[in-house]
DNA sequence: ACACAATATGCCGATATTGTGATATAAGCA
DNA sequence: TGCTTATATCACAATATCGGCATATTGTGT
């Protein structure tokens, strides 16, 4: 049990890629937009201001991962959140992500010494 | 709201960075051996059967990210999940993964032709 | 001071990832 | 068929990451 990550090598590599997929701020902000509802690749160009084929690229990455949904109307093609788990992710990382920042704010702004946690 | 992820840039960086500290199959071993209690560098060398340099590296990391807490103890130094939210990280994504993996699985050994979904 | 153990760091080659421009594919329409 | 739109893929340069070896640092004794 514990880490919920005794799993085979392969187990492990899937999980590890899901996370690195996470782990790009484009792609993060790809996902908050698609957050909204479904977007086509155009929808997310100009959203992002980015480059189409980047945009693909990065799509194209998230859904391998099994993380957006794809569906295609006409020559347009929708992607979407295909896991709610994403969701409760960001929302995890970002709660306690922005906990951190805040201590460290403290802790550079404490008149005392700093504790030393390095 | 939504992902909450409309932060600025910065902290959009912070976040993706936790994430891709998690994209490491040999940092997500470290933190699943790290889950059983503090371990010291050489414990987690031998419990991983790796290089003691690259796995202080891969602490190195996980610490300046925030994901694990260090602790010296004469020339040893313990180290230890600091953030609670990487346990439940790791379950999400883990069943999630395990779900999808079994739904690929099913896709594969089912009769019928497969639904063309790439 | 020295020696020793535990950990960290610097450097390197191999590989992976990213962004971009050019090009290819696919669908709809005249 | 050809033309247009929307998306995907290819090719490449720039950058980042990883693992390993050698070496530096830190702490603890003598």
């Amino acid at each position: 049990m514990t880490l919920a990550l005794q799993q085979s090598d392969k187990m492990l590599s899937l999980i590890a890629r899901r996370f690195r997929m996470l782990g790009e701020p484009y792609r993060l902000r790809i996902l908050q937009v698609l957050e909204e509802g479904e977007k086509t690749v155009g929808d997310l160009v100009q959203s992002l201001d980015g480059k189409q084929p980047n945009v693909s690229k990065h799509l194209q990455m998230l859904h391998e991962a099994g993380l957006v949904s794809r569906r295609r109307e006409g020559t347009s093609i929708f992607y979407g959140i295909a896991d709610p788990m994403v969701i409760r992710l960001c929302e995890l990382v970002c709660r306690s992500t922005a906990e951190r920042a805040r201590e460290e704010f403290d802790e550079l702004h404490a008149e005392r010494s700093p504790v030393a946690e390095e």
